[in-house]
DNA sequence: CGGCCGGTCAACCGTTTGATTGATCCGTAC
DNA sequence: GTACGGATCAATCAAACGGTTGACCGGCCG
């Protein structure tokens, strides 16, 4: 009963697997349960509970083919009462996910070729109430807050992942209930932070620096 | 002894920690050896030999963090004596990448959310020294092969992987050593077997569809 | 050998984008 | 309350892009 009860949500067998095995290695940590989605992890949740047994931390992916994404699934966990905190490990290090699953309220970040012992540390953190965050991912938030000329506003980033779609600036436009001369003029910004002069490059920058996610199926 | 020998290439410990995990649950395979990218690969591949210790199958993933990366390590592996199959398991089903593994030599490509069932069965196919591809890969050879008319040649992928990173046509030009007339030609050749209009599109529909590996850090 | 295809180039023209300047409105912070 | 930053819009001009047409060359296939 002194082990963390850990709840797996990854949609990757292969990924469960690895991770069931590498956390049971350690003695204090045990798996309570795994999910391939945020529906089936709600249900574990609910399940688990109606049984009267614990779950300290959520290890939880955010993409997830089909199904509930992480994010949302995140942000309904933390909606429960006596909530677990929920430790987002991915592969995936953009911008919009790290602050997507911040702001949904997990409690820590954690990248997936992280090394056991790292990965291990994180989910005591979690278990502790505590912030855990990947070196990789803290870079970046502090890169975020300390050079805040850079810091494409909400309304700019939603206008580059536009852009990425392919749409034209007339495009943009209608989808935003804007004029194309306010889509020009937000343009004329991002491409200002982002030390660009196209848009094709903007994107690229963008997708590079991981402050969008590129479509990818 | 009657055990297929596996040896494990992937840069995620827990992946390797998975396969590990889910390849020793079939009674007939066992992993001979684990390695982290694929120089660490080549030499576990003549460090076994020496010891006179088969390897059967390699699994390979594509995408190693450093070192040599999974397309050069099969190549290389292809040309020993005696070379053990490569079976790719990867997350990633690019064109470009599938095409790129399919020259290099492997003998498979799987991707990393196949069920457990699935992976075993192409361990064995490669094994015995046939070809296993994961069904989303099939699928995209049939629909390359069976519409060639959307098939873009290599020269306008080149083309393609230069816009994405954000290149004017002239720049591309001079990349190429071509004129930018015929950097307009070629994009018009494209634009018209992708069935949009501008270069923005074209590089969203190419990741879309995975024609171009989209910069990602 | 005569198409056919892929790659190369050119000229023309209309459309889209990008740069610049300047303006209004609305919150919030000092 | 005013000063500031974010979001909105307008007008203008130059540069880049996209569409069209037509042309040449080299290799390959029937």
């Amino acid at each position: 009963m002194g082990t963390l009860q850990i709840l797996l949500v990854d949609d990757h067998p292969v990924v469960r697997a690895g991770l069931r095995a590498m956390l049971t290695e350690f003695e204090d940590f045990s798996v309570a349960a795994e999910a391939a989605d945020g529906d089936a992890a709600l249900r574990e949740l609910t399940r688990l509970r109606a049984l009267g047994e614990r779950v300290d931390v959520v290890l939880m992916d955010l993409q997830m083919g089909a199904g509930m994404d992480g994010v949302t699934a995140t942000a309904a966990i933390r909606k429960l009462d006596a909530a677990p905190p929920v430790l987002i490990l991915t592969t995936y290090d953009t911008e919009a996910d790290i602050l997507a699953a911040v702001e949904a309220g997990a409690s820590g970040y954690m990248l997936k070729d992280a090394p056991p012992e790292q990965i291990r540390q994180a989910v005591l953190s979690a278990a502790a109430g505590q912030t855990a965050l990947a070196p990789k991912v803290a870079a970046l938030l502090m890169r975020r807050i300390s050079s805040p000329e850079t810091a494409l506003t909400p309304r700019e980033v939603e206008l580059l992942e536009l852009l990425a779609t392919g749409l034209t600036n007339r495009a943009i436009a209608r989808q935003l209930f804007i004029s194309e001369a306010t889509v020009k003029t937000h343009l004329v910004h991002i491409y200002g932070k982002l030390g660009v002069d196209n848009r094709t490059s903007a994107i690229a920058l963008a997708a590079q620096r991981r402050i969008i996610r590129t479509p990818g199926s």
